[in-house]
DNA sequence: TTGAAAGCGCTAACAA
DNA sequence: TTGTTAGCGCTTTCAA
């Protein structure tokens, strides 16, 4: 009833537990006869080496604590898919925890996967409580964020260009001639970026900023309707929304819909992260499509490599993103009073 | 540097481990002044009790191992978000393992996880090595399993109805006049069940099963569109298509529009499952909404039960799909050589 | 109400 | 090449 132990093995075998330890890890140096007859003994027992047991003498528990705010979101889930492969590769499980953007959850879950003596954090954006990173840090423990910056700390760090890839998304909507260019951020930190990408663009493209045009709102297709619902009941409704995710671009989608005005005729959408979603929706969403492989890949490297103690020093990581066009965007259309002869002949 | 072990707690409070253990699980009688002082102290070391340690003492290791085909797939990260919950509200956490449909994974995370020690198992559709489902029983592991009966087998379980699942959607697009339904199944066990669904509700509409009608593929866009693809170059192509999840329905449609023609009113395509993709794709899908919540629940209650031997009998739970009617089907076209004086007047 | 001590399954010196 | 043994941090009897 009881799973085989190391004692079962070695009585079995005739040899002591350190022989079959030795064998179980290939460390010291075993005779090839001995240490068939180990393997086929664990084989016959079917014996399952607890890594409970020799984590507690020090060893690694292999796993890795992630932090994101909801599994669910496509965004994440392709991530954390990502990321676990990269992680398997490496010897490593995750324990995923979504933290629903709750400071409470993240107290609860950082707390909780200390105890089960993770051996490291991978943390996303969305978090909110930085005094919980810098326990892990007084702790000692390996954490990396993704898009994520805690700039005073130094922490390894993976996260895309949101300023560059603000400017892109805005520049995009003003070359196609929007004057009038909304933007529903999200209330995470690359968000600042982005904003400031946004900005730049604007003053680029010699457009005014207009806190009419701002909004903010959790990751939720129902938060991007409303919110762009609101917007588009300006007296001077925006011709462009840019949605920094493509839920909350969805959802913008949605609310234009509604309104029985067409995308991208009437108003023009761009999204930002490239999920399964922006392609299937409709009309497909121009977006800025994220590199999720590289981020969770890079962020699996370097958290297991600071676990590991292969890289001592921390690093930032910066990829960019990088705009896909479809057909949610398009030109700015002239406005009503024109009349026929205004349509250019072409 | 190392984080306190329970002898620092002991020792700073001026009392034994046995104290400190007794008032960290509330086992015992502690008076309330040291119990007073040892919470403090714990406070003051930052003290987090290794659950490794406890568990190593026959303690549970409160977690679960959850297979699943993808979670980059929408519909297994909702239902894996739902269990992630429930599961934390009873004090589990979930390691989540993506197999996609291989046998060597399945194995090699099996084997992982059973070394790890985790308290028990979520096994859900698409899961292929019943061997190794045996193998956790001989373990005496407990063993939920999701939309996967093992018949032969005693076993906690929960799924839809497929089978009726499979007959309401067919009827639905039967209702809607279409005589020529098309499938595109997916290699997982459930399948089986909505194939019988299927050919019943042809029987009982009068229709013939086809054999040409009939495809299978794995869960992807891509394939979606090509199966389609193959069942719209038919010489006599199906005006309804009937797929087994919502990923594949959405690549059906893509091949829909990629021939120019339009949903629903040339071809009408009902999915399966309700995942967000089905709200927003275009246009959006009729499907059959699975209770993600529901199983979600269910599963997590049945393993735990198992586990805390709260629950000795196994169930089956069956819980139903529901027909969540949208925009991507439609009464059948009258045929090409249908002219004006046949337009029915209303 | 508290504590001493054995033991959980394994690793890693150190000896042989 | 193999074995003995002392922990790892905790739980749990059993005594005090």
């Amino acid at each position: 009833m009881k799973s085989p132990t190391i004692y079962d093995v070695a009585e079995k075998a005739g040899v002591s537990i350190a022989t079959v330890s030795k064998v179980i890890n290939n460390t010291g140096r075993i005779s090839d006869k001995t240490r068939k007859k180990v393997l086929s003994v664990m084989d016959e027992l079917n014996y399952y080496p607890s890594v409970v047991a020799s984590a507690l003498t020090g060893k690694r528990t292999h796993m890795i604590g992630l932090l994101l705010p909801n599994l669910a979101n496509p965004f994440y889930a392709e991530l954390a898919r990502n990321m676990e492969d990269r992680a398997d590769e490496l010897g490593y499980s995750l324990v995923i925890c979504s933290t629903d953007y709750k400071e409470e959850k993240e107290q609860k879950y950082v707390s909780l996967l200390i105890r089960k003596r993770v051996d490291g954090f991978i943390i996303t954006s969305g978090f909110n409580n930085v005094d919980l990173v810098q326990e892990l840090l007084d702790h000692k423990i390996p954490v990396t964020l993704i898009a994520y910056n805690i700039t005073r700390k130094s922490l390894n760090t993976v996260s895309v260009d949101d300023y560059t890839g603000g400017y892109q998304a805005t520049a995009h909507l003003a070359e196609l001639g929007h004057k009038r260019i909304a933007v529903i951020t999200e209330q995470v930190q690359s968000s600042a970026d982005r904003i400031r990408g946004y900005k730049t663009a604007l003053n680029d493209f010699e457009l005014l900023y207009d806190d009419n045009l701002f909004s903010e709102a959790q990751a939720t297709v129902e938060n991007g309707e409303k919110e762009a619902g609101k917007l588009l009941n300006l007296e001077d409704p925006p011709t462009a929304i840019f949605a920094f995710n493509d839920i909350l671009a969805i959802g913008a989608m949605e609310a234009v819909h509604k309104r029985g005005l067409s995308i991208p005729e009437d108003v023009s959408i761009i999204g930002f992260d490239n999920t399964i979603l922006a392609k299937h929706c409709y009309p497909p969403l121009t977006t800025m499509a994220q590199p999720l492989d590289e981020i969770g890949n890079q962020a699996v490297d370097l958290l297991v490599g600071e676990i590991e103690s292969k890289i001592t020093r921390k690093q930032r990581v910066m990829l960019s993103a990088e705009l896909v066009i479809r057909d949610s965007t398009g030109p700015l259309k002239k406005k009503k009073k024109t009349n026929a002869s205004d349509v250019s002949i072409q």
